[in-house]
DNA sequence: GCTGGCAATCGGTATCATCGAGTGCCAGCG
DNA sequence: CGCTGGCACTCGATGATACCGATTGCCAGC
């Protein structure tokens, strides 16, 4: 364990870096830090330190650099721990979370937003699963001679549909008696795993009814998971080689990593992933912040990604405050 | 008009330009162009192309840059009109389509990314709204004591869904009744502008059907514009000044930008709109190459945005077959 | 009207010296 | 024993300089 010098001297050499992107010198600390010692007691401490892993050296003669491990240190170590958000920010969550209304998917989509604007990260919010979700009305619809669109309401509000390709041709009629059957057994059961249905009599309508439950099923646990960026663009100017905006950039398109990488973090119960904390290669120079948000049917994430030079006391208290509106939002409706 | 000689020197300017990025020297057009003349016969030709503002010079010793002016010309007279695409690339193509089902949304998603892969630059693709498509299913189902949904089906394989916050709290039989007016005078007429509903006799009900109708009239029109956005990433590497790419990004993060850019490019009956050309001014250095799709109910658009040193027919050609190929797919359903 | 020849231009690169912000180390001080 | 001031040393950044090479513009001649 550090000795307070040293951790004070280290959350000035992370403080600093995170303003200026520039290595710390030893008299910036002995200055600004309010530590009354001079720079050369700072140098030999910044020595040792150093040799611990918490901060690199470019060169001889340049300032220091925190490592993964320096940030670490420093989120472990906040003064300010959640830190509320300013009062100007607080209101912009407030006034965001009061007009918004309607879909849901609006409402997650600007929430991304939200929090991009709040951090100047770029921004995840993950759609809640429908797994735990209950039928709260299900419906055939006949497209086409030999198309159905299978539409269900859930609980949470959420619709989900599938279309059906059938192998044969049906009437209207076994259509409309296939949707009043599921809709008569289905309704009130999870999504995920519905009761049985009995037979209506009729084979084409029972292949019809099963093919729907079967799609249905199949949404519930395969639907790739929902998730909204935000705020992508804030990583053009946060990195200064493109070719790192570029693999950051790719890794924010692919849905699944995204989905992922905010799920590990949870699962390991950490709230902040530092460079390459997270296993994900092309991010090692980003962190990212996480919280989760109860919907009253499934958890979900909301994040943000930036670099590891990002504010993190401004990060996790945007994203602690957001993901807390969120699940009131969600759990009053 | 430029004679024949001029436009072969301006022509094989901007392709080697557009190959190397680099000013492109008379020298060079001399040997591998396939005019024979020498080096300084194709320097006066291109002082005068400078002169009337094809190319420009970004100082006396260096080659010369088409202008938008020049890329113009160069599209407006390819000797490749339309070109088809590479066998592979065709076959991608095919592929694509052959493997995709399902919902609208993924397919459109899906060809976002194809056509992002296929161009190498970042790809359009915007849904067909659903103005002209007419009512399949119209359904209310009750979420809370003073929230309904309405779900309502098209034509055109779409779900609408609304949520409405009542006034008061409604009985489960209000709304069911409330459901099954709005299904029996609602289904097939359009979505848009659908006709008077006569009354129920009881007022609650009567408010709820009026309350839905209006929102399914608006959904049809405000809803905004949905545009899926494929390989924005690959901005990162199409740029220079990391200046530039944060803005292009920002722009594509803009839907209704991205969705007025590419009506109004479809509206002038323009297929590539180069640099200033449309107006959207951070997208100066940037190209848009667009072609209308067909759903049967309502036109919509793909397209294309790159640097304006793009490879024009390639792009051209591979959003042609895809615009194409998407139509076959919508209207066969 | 085309061409070869040639001076002039100008960015890019390499070289070099200089500057200054830093460090590392050491001897001395309290 | 820990802290400090002093000092030599390091090394990137900056700027001046020269030079190279690619390229143009122009002109005289074919």
């Amino acid at each position: 364990m550090l000795d307070e010098r040293k951790a004070a001297i280290l959350r000035a050499v992370v403080k600093e870096y995170i303003e200026t992107a520039q290595p710390v010198a030893s008299g910036h600390v002995a200055r600004a830090g309010q530590l009354a010692v001079s720079p050369a007691t700072v140098r030999n401490e910044m020595a040792v330190l150093e040799r611990e892993g918490y901060l690199v050296h470019p060169h001889t003669s340049a300032g220091r650099i925190p490592t993964d491990k320096g940030y670490r240190f420093y989120v472990d170590h906040l003064r300010t721990p959640p830190g509320p958000l300013a009062p100007a920010q607080k209101r912009r969550v407030e006034e965001h979370f009061a007009r918004a209304h309607g879909e849901l998917e609006r409402l997650l989509h600007d929430t991304g937003r939200l929090l991009s604007d709040l951090t100047d990260c770029a921004a995840m919010v993950t759609a809640p699963g429908h797994v735990a979700a209950t039928l709260r009305s299900v419906q055939l619809v006949a497209l086409g001679p030999r198309v159905v669109l299978a539409v269900a309401v859930l609980s949470d509000g959420a619709v989900v549909k599938e279309t059906l390709e059938l192998d044969l041709e049906v009437t209207d009629a076994r259509v409309a008696a296939a949707s009043a059957h599921l809709a008569a057994h289905l309704t009130g059961s999870p999504l995920a795993n519905h009761s049985d249905v009995p037979s209506t009599g009729d084979d084409v309508t029972d292949g019809m009814v099963a093919q729907a439950r079967r799609a249905l099923a199949d949404a519930a646990h395969t639907e790739p998971e929902q998730v909204y960026i935000g705020g992508a663009s804030r990583m053009a100017s946060t990195f200064e080689a493109i070719h790192t905006v570029r693999e950051v950039l790719s890794i924010l398109e692919q849905q699944y990593v995204v989905v992922s990488l905010l799920q590990d973090a949870l699962r390991h119960d950490k709230l902040v992933s530092i460079g390459a904390e997270h296993g994900v290669e092309p991010l090692a120079e980003c962190s990212v912040v996480v919280a989760p948000y109860e919907t009253g049917t499934s958890p979900a994430t909301v994040g943000v990604l930036g670099p590891t030079r990002m504010n993190y006391p401004q990060a996790m208290a945007a994203v602690a405050v957001v993901s807390e509106r969120l699940s009131q939002r969600l759990q009053e409706g």
